[in-house]
DNA sequence: AATGAATGAGTGTTCATTCAT
DNA sequence: AATGAATGAACACTCATTCAT
């Protein structure tokens, strides 16, 4: 009995995504051109083969494997605070929210951070990367701002805390090294981090 | 008649300092395997097989390429306060000084980001950067302790604290996008930044 | 639908064997160094890329050159003689087998010849060359013996004699310049040679 | 005060020879691909430029390498026989006399076996190097001849005989290993080899 | 759809030759 | 004359891409 349309469609996208995230961390350990078409092949448990099957190009797996997280990405690093809550409680729960993911998310993150380091070489890559992290600075100023109005932060412009609350952020993924995502150093670095806001009520847990 | 040795070594020496710097921008654009020896080459406006007589191999050119600005770096992040300095006004002093660096040296640091990036392609090269990011955050450490006990600064863990401050500027250099070493916008970066110190007389500039 | 397993294997080691066998003259004609992997792709009419899927080196290609026909030269030049043949018999006739074989395969053994005198650039493959020439000494010696007590070879040590001989073979191959292997000349130079081992009834054909 | 054009000229000559000896060995051991230039300065003792004061090209270098020795050579393998001398003794001593010379010029000798393989590679050097064998031979046919006459050596095609002995002692060259030159071994293959010419009086040493 | 062998363009490295000093 | 730095052509080896099965 042949597979229907649908079996084959679903199966078509596993096998897709099976590629795509093998080829992830490979990416991000060697970088493109040192990352062999092979050792993602073998990393993906598929055939040299295949992988050409499924993107024609190494080019378009490396868009896409570089362009297809970010909208998950994107979900994480929404600040989307419950009605009523107050803003330095959103900060505080944005900041533990992300670098608590910082801390999970090291491959991925390596990888955007090779390709925001190699702006030349990866032009569109690198623009959709700092759209996504001029929509996120909006959106964390926008909270500096509520938090500022309600005397909650100290002032400052909230531009500019948002960029070093980002580069805080983007570096952490760099110099903090083998520490394991169940680590309390995590939770600590994201109360450092918080200072970065200007924290009026300075409880620290 | 042969030209003197002190004349050869002297040309000698220039000539792979020239090589060197024309080295680290490429690399720092394109990678590692991305960039070639032939694009070293016209970028230090030498022939090809001349930089073969300076490097024995591209892995030793780019290894020169990362350690040996190391030690300059070190003396620019070195935490020297002239005596009688409050501890405040030490990392006020030094977080300006290096933001001011950071947003000057954007290569060669974008060159240390990427090898950190590939801690697994390049360990020893890693390694010796994260001593330097070790030394540095002592001496980081020592003066948040100095500050603190003078009561300049709000109690926190200070290896965290110290910690946060480095990823913060190693951010810097990934996430800030073509701004001008002269825009004021790297002094206000740097007041945000201090504010993961948590000085206790707020008073900006 | 891809090939079976077997399949693969056969075609693989049928293309291995015809690059091999282009190497050998390639190898033969121009030594190590001015053999380019190029040519021989070229002289098995295979693409450049090919020969390194079945060798990984020049060196590997080269060593399987001169190792791999080594045991079929071994069966050649070993001396089996049928039982109840006389030793002086057994001689005459492994002089025509040895002498007609260094007619025929001029490509091979003149790569041996290169190897062994250039024993300081290739000590692993000149010392099994040499470990094949002491066994087929040895096998000399043992038919000199029996020759000697039959009364049928003049007395004289019979490891000199065998010595003496493999090095007739030997020139044989670097000094008959374009002789066709039908020339009358190899069996006229097989009997010049039968007289190292002092046969005592010195008749001719 | 300046040198005379005569002193001039021994210098000349004299750092001339020095190259060329330094060479020969060198290109012997590595042939003439994997041998550099630099090598060669370095067996010198001169710097790497002055080679190329007196040998214009590496070819030239290698063709003297191959050629200039050769009168000397083919000086010590002329037969010249002492007026009244018998032809048996005759070729006794041209043998242990050229056996001696094989024992003790391994490097020249093995540079021109080298060149022989190579035929194809250095046909101009290889023809030269024929000429030479050509008129040895013919010497060596002359005193076969002369001795088979006299009734001291067994009869047979006087030229084959030679080409025999022409083989065997190209052979030593290659197949006797590391063997010092004073060893008694080398007289016991000179004995050996003068069967080849069927000495009627077979009384040795 | 899946496989892996075949291809050849691209790059690091060597080294004979040139040449300024 | 002597030196050794500079040059670039040549070659081994890699690997993305294609394609026959």
């Amino acid at each position: 009995m042949p597979k229907t349309a649908e079996q084959n469609a679903r199966q078509r996208s596993a096998r897709r995504e099976q590629i795509l995230q093998a080829a992830i961390p490979v990416f991000a350990r060697m970088g493109f051109a040192e990352a062999s078409m092979a050792d993602i092949a073998a990393a993906a448990h598929t055939s040299y083969g295949t992988v050409f099957l499924y993107f024609a190009t190494k080019e378009a797996l490396f868009h896409a494997a570089v362009l297809e997280p970010l909208s998950e990405l994107e979900r994480v690093f929404a600040v989307d605070a419950p009605p009523g809550m107050r803003p330095g409680a959103v900060i505080r729960d944005m900041a533990h929210t992300q670098v608590a993911f910082v801390s999970h998310q090291t491959s991925y993150l390596r990888l955007t951070q090779y390709v925001l380091g190699m702006r030349d070489r990866f032009p569109a890559l690198a623009g959709q990367l700092f759209a996504v992290t001029d929509r996120f600075t909006e959106q964390v100023v926008a909270v500096i701002e509520a938090g500022q109005r309600a005397g909650e932060l100290a002032p400052g412009k909230p531009d500019v805390i948002a960029q070093a609350y980002l580069a805080f952020l983007t570096g952490l993924g760099l110099t903090v090294l083998g520490e394991p995502s169940e680590s309390p150093l995590w939770r600590r670095l994201a109360e450092a981090g918080i200072r970065l806001f200007g924290p009026l009520d300075d409880e620290r847990q």
